[in-house]
DNA sequence: TTGAAATTGAGATTAAATATCAATTGAATT
DNA sequence: AATTCAATTGATATTTAATCTCAATTTCAA
């Protein structure tokens, strides 16, 4: 099914559907939730379809282009990324200590945000809302 | 006024109010808008009243953590921070097509903000909330 | 089968930010 | 004024994510 999308969406640019790219499109989709190149990386490492970290950098900004990876955010460390297939709206509490990611959704807070929109005469269609701070751990600390 | 308070917050540190980071603290409110900390220190390097490097960087993390500056974003190239002395929190919305970017404000949404902060135990410090789709004038187009 | 274009991977490169550390400064105390 | 010790500085080295390079390889249509 993501193999289908990838697969349109690299024919319209040309380009090829690789077993290198299916090896990362593959783990993209074994996470469940946010990742880091660098951990996708590893885990094609230790799976059996290789790839090198050139191409999961590669394959990753190929896949963020045709819509089934989002970049959730750019932490001190890395870019974080998610899969968005199947993956219903939310919002993130990023951890300015340790980098935790904190999913959620309010129902009241995507009604505001229309409500907004309407007295401003925009019509919205997406919006990221990322709310930063220290996590529950991290505020006991400092 | 500026120097007064990062003087107070150095204090109760323990640390001191050098020259270098008179120098830092003047040319951070020397901007109007966002900056980042190369172009801050280029500026300091071109000013009278020198810092290193080294000293740009330590010093906007003080600031950072005396409040009288916040950091508004990672971007790919780099942090970006702004300083909050007399500025109000806004949010932004942008619109997709002519990339005009309209500022508002809303009480309704900052205290749902805190209210989901409070019940997901997250210290929140900042956010950051971007809202896309057509303005306006866009809307009528597309 | 052939050839042009795309792709790969190993390693080099880039660049922001931090770390190192000897030399210097600040300020409180004697 | 001299002493003392922690804080500070700056030149430079280091770190590390991400990108770039480019020769070798693969892909696929003709």
């Amino acid at each position: 099914m993501e193999n289908k999308i990838f697969q349109n969406f690299l024919e319209k640019k040309g380009l090829k559907l690789t077993k290198e790219r299916i090896a990362v499109l593959k783990e993209v989709f074994s996470f469940h939730d946010h990742f880091e190149p660098e951990r996708l990386y590893l885990r094609i490492k230790n799976s059996d379809s290789k790839a090198s970290r050139a191409s999961v950098y590669r394959t990753l900004n190929l896949l963020v282009e045709s819509g089934l990876v989002e970049k959730v955010t750019r932490t001190e460390k890395s870019n974080v990324y998610e899969h968005t297939f199947g993956h219903s709206h939310h919002d993130h509490m990023i951890c300015d200590r340790c980098g935790s990611i904190t999913e959620f959704y309010s129902e009241k807070l995507e009604n505001l945000q229309k409500e907004i929109c309407r007295s401003n005469g925009f019509d919205g269609k997406s919006h990221t809302l990322e709310i930063r701070g220290y996590c529950n751990k991290c505020k006991k600390i400092k």
